[in-house]
DNA sequence: AATTTATGTCAGCCATGTTGACATATATGC
DNA sequence: GCATATATGTCAACATGGCTGACATAAATT
């Protein structure tokens, strides 16, 4: 129970200094990484992954947009939607944040063997909620 | 990578709910479960193991003593110290809270199966940096 | 007696969450 | 084609829970 605290806190810690550094916080890796990972994602898409109010991601996401890590542009199919993607920039320190916590994990795989990993992943993919906003945008925008 | 955010988000919503019921927060939250788990912890350990200021804890353990959920009282070895254990007001609040996470950790571990539990501890477990801070008092504390 | 340690407190700052109200552009339904 | 719904943005105010800095007190230690 409490493993998860101190996981989620030490895997937080370093990416958190790097950001420090720009001036950036936790809440922005978030929405790095998941631009990252889900390229031309839309506005809706993302608040519902991150499940935070379109307020506070506004600020976040202005901040990025403002300081180049990420451009929108409008959705081919929709116009309304704006299509979110990390510039070179972004991906640069994205990759930075990244790498950062794939060595820890990477120790933690090590240390552990591969059968551990794999039932980590198992029991992992359970805790959330049913359905879980991961892997599964087939419901939700086809964007572009 | 991800999995670690949503079980993480999760893991905390319902908590968060219940908590607000009171009027508190997350921060309480990890106070009564730290306090819960190690009667007797004094101020400083358990700042260690938070890794927060005093000032934050203060405001959060001020609350918690206020409302009568944790009571203080001086080490009989350093009475400098106050240590801290839950009220009976503050362990009915605390199980109800570890319940609802049991809960869901119970149908994960369910779901996975008893190996991908076992790896799932051995990875988490490794995720922190080295010595961490969990069942490890012997450099610190044996106060009262 | 001087110093260090454990704890507390005041005051203010910042990041990031919240609600509520309202605006604009585009898509969609009848 | 107009009415409405949707996707997004923006302004303003507020709460929580981190932070720093400064200073206070009691007890332990040297």
């Amino acid at each position: 129970m409490e493993l998860l605290f101190f996981a989620y806190r030490d895997f937080t810690g370093r990416p958190d200094e790097i950001l420090a550094e720009f001036g950036l916080g936790r809440a922005h890796h978030r929405v790095l990484y998941f631009v990252g990972r889900n390229p031309q994602i839309n506005v809706n898409a993302l608040l519902n992954i991150l499940r935070i109010t379109k307020q506070s991601l506004s600020r976040v996401l202005g901040r990025l947009v403002g300081q180049g890590y990420i451009i929108q542009h409008p959705g081919k199919k929709d116009r309304r939607q704006r299509l979110l993607e990390l510039t070179e920039k972004g991906v640069n320190l994205e990759h930075r944040l990244f790498n950062n916590q794939q060595t820890r994990l990477a120790r933690a795989y090590r240390l552990a063997g591969p059968s551990a990993v794999e039932g980590f992943w198992q029991v992992l993919t359970d805790i959330p909620d049913r359905p879980s906003s991961v892997k599964k945008p087939s419901e939700k925008q086809e964007e572009s």
